[in-house]
DNA sequence: CATGGCATGTAACCTGTTACATGATTCC
DNA sequence: GGAATCATGTAACAGGTTACATGCCATG
């Protein structure tokens, strides 16, 4: 899985600029996937020379010009090969957890600050997830839909875990005073 | 967080070659980080130039030597340095979400075996995170056991979630016949 | 004497990020 | 006129993976 297979996937059901993707993957795709830009323009770049998109420029009002890119038969007939790839393994990596490993090197409070911050930033995202869900749930497939509903219920289950950890550390503090 | 600053923290407690790293990242680390050899073994002889830690040939009997670092006070400064730098967000890529989300696009009898795939996995990762509690429970710190449930809880999370999906698109597919 | 685990290493490559650079247009 | 948003792009660099290469030693 690479940013030229997510592109392709994105094309499959329309026509969209460099700019526009961006957007997609900050909303619905956040929870698994992302891209920069320096990622994002480079790769259309490389995908019109090989002939699985076309670019067409846009006029609009109001608006600084666009180029929107669309998927060809050959750059379809990629997007099957990628989907039916072996699947490569999820990969995570979490500063916070690597932090929470190794919190008996510091002070437990930074430990406990560190575990509230993951737990604000969970609630964020869980606001942001729950809203995209209600905004896109009648216009999405039904397997979009579950992807967004994992999104959410993973998240969920984070942070009760990491409420639970904080509760757990903090009943510890004492002891070490 | 980069593969130094988690070698760091690992060699706070002991001193450990490569090898040795590489089996830690495999079992407690392997929910939340992991690197390649061709990561580790450069990257400690980069650290010991820079003065993070020291070498030390060790013998054994009926096995093959090995290099055995430890760290130094300068490593121990730069852990602290890293241990209160700011946090990184979490980064979580998903091969299987994003073939999930352009289900649509081929067949729901293919989606479905990824889902049934993604189930296995996950339980085969749920039974290595939890032999892997049971033995060392009683001889880890308090924030390493949260790290460990957190990895167990999360993934009975996902798989609770990934079933339900499964059951879902189950019941539609009878539909689309 | 072959297999498998222990042990280390490197070179070629891939993929992606960050920071920088540019410019249009709208709204206040 | 300044900030925000829309829109595209690049160059330098970071960080990592994969595949290959090598060799020790024990066990069956």
């Amino acid at each position: 899985m690479t940013s030229q297979d997510v592109i392709l996937g994105m094309l499959m059901k329309k026509s969209l600029s460099g700019y526009d993707m961006k957007h997609l993957l900050e909303s619905v795709f956040s929870y698994f996937y992302n891209a920069s830009y320096g990622t994002i323009y480079p790769t259309l770049s490389k995908m019109e020379k090989e002939g699985l998109i076309t670019k067409e420029s846009v006029q609009q009002d109001g608006r600084p010009n666009k180029k929107v890119y669309s998927i060809t038969e050959e750059g379809r007939e990629r997007f099957r090969t990628y989907m039916y790839s072996p699947i490569q393994l999820n990969e995570f990596k979490s500063d916070a957890m690597i932090r929470l490993y190794f919190g008996e090197f510091i002070e437990p409070e930074v430990v406990i600050s560190y575990l509230e911050l993951g737990i604000q930033r969970t609630e964020e995202t869980l606001v942001v997830l729950k809203s995209d869900y209600e905004k896109h749930k009648h216009s999405i497939s039904s397997t979009q839909e579950i992807c967004l509903l994992i999104g959410i219920e993973n998240n969920e289950s984070v942070l009760g875990t990491l409420g639970r950890g904080l509760e757990r550390l903090r009943k510890l503090l004492p002891e070490k005073r």
